[in-house]
DNA sequence: AGATTCGCCTGAGAGC
DNA sequence: TGCTCTCAGGCGAATC
């Protein structure tokens, strides 16, 4: 499932075929995504220039000549490819955007968690975006931030964390893996952890998106389109997906239990 | 307000 | 081989 550095990888990834390309036909072979394909996108995108290629959170956000912005959010299960327009459309290809380059981007969904959306120039905020916490590597996102706001909150600090509203991208994958080198059981109430321990935390999150990040770029670098895998990074995971298997710290068997309706693994040696 | 649950989807993998 | 069942999960909405 992409998270925010699949995301990202893939970001980087269309940049270069995206960027001062004009859209031409747009279709869409099926809008019933997580929120509609809007009926007058294609309209509203066609002979429009693409001037920038940023992300907000997992949603890319394309910025084009008429201050509309295209939002692309992948769901669990969305890809979005840069193709030759003779290849043809496959199940759960969605929608196809072309450019004046040829080529085409395409967006494949099998569960249709995903969106693409026209955001209007007239609205400044868009609902989606509104609520998000800070980007993992604003600024404004330390530990001091994470404390202040976790005073109180009963919920488990992994589920604090992997809240969009506290800071966006510490997914699942994520979340579990910073705990781990922050040495926090991810089970601990979030109003009982210590300033240090989230000053620790926060830069344990950054740590672990930027080095994901760098990973999924090495998987792409021959970009031909994203696949929004994990790309080698699984290989270094410290604790996901590692039930029964030797902490790679202490030699523990990694724990799995259920927090918040998701699986989550920790060593009960290392996280205290 | 914060915490929890629900619902949308289909593919992968397990079990039979 | 082929079927059924379970699980996975982003995230807004509804509910507690």
């Amino acid at each position: 499932m992409p998270e925010l550095p699949e995301v990202e990888t893939i970001r980087r990834g269309i940049e270069p075929h995206v960027l001062g390309r004009r859209i031409g036909r747009v279709v869409v072979r099926d809008p019933r995504l997580r929120w509609p394909v809007q009926p007058d996108l294609p309209a509203r995108l066609a002979g429009r220039r693409i001037e920038q290629a940023a992300r907000r959170a997992k949603y890319l956000v394309l910025h084009l000549d008429n201050g509309d912005r295209l939002l692309i959010h992948l769901g669990m299960s969305g890809r979005i490819w840069v193709l030759d327009p003779t290849v043809a459309p496959i199940k759960h290809d969605h929608v196809d955007i072309e450019l004046d380059s040829g080529q085409l981007l395409r967006f494949h969904d099998p569960r249709r968690f995903g969106a693409v959306l026209l955001w209007s120039a007239g609205e400044p905020h868009h609902e989606l975006l509104r609520h998000l916490g800070p980007e993992p590597f604003d600024p404004a996102f330390h530990g001091d931030y994470l404390f202040e706001l976790s005073r109180g909150r009963s919920a488990a600090v992994k589920n604090f964390v992997m809240d969009g509203n506290v800071v966006v991208g510490a997914g699942n994958i994520y979340a579990a893996e910073s705990l781990f080198r922050a040495a926090i059981r991810p089970t601990r109430a979030a109003g009982k952890v210590t300033r240090a321990e989230y000053v620790e935390l926060a830069s344990r999150i950054r740590e672990v998106l930027n080095e994901a990040i760098v990973r999924g770029g090495t998987t792409l670098r021959d970009f031909a389109g994203a696949t929004g895998e994990l790309g080698y990074f699984q290989q270094e995971l410290y604790v996901y997906g590692r039930e029964g298997e030797p902490c790679r710290r202490c030699g523990t068997g990694i724990r799995r239990k259920v927090i918040g309706q998701r699986s989550s693994f920790y060593c009960t040696r290392c996280q205290r």
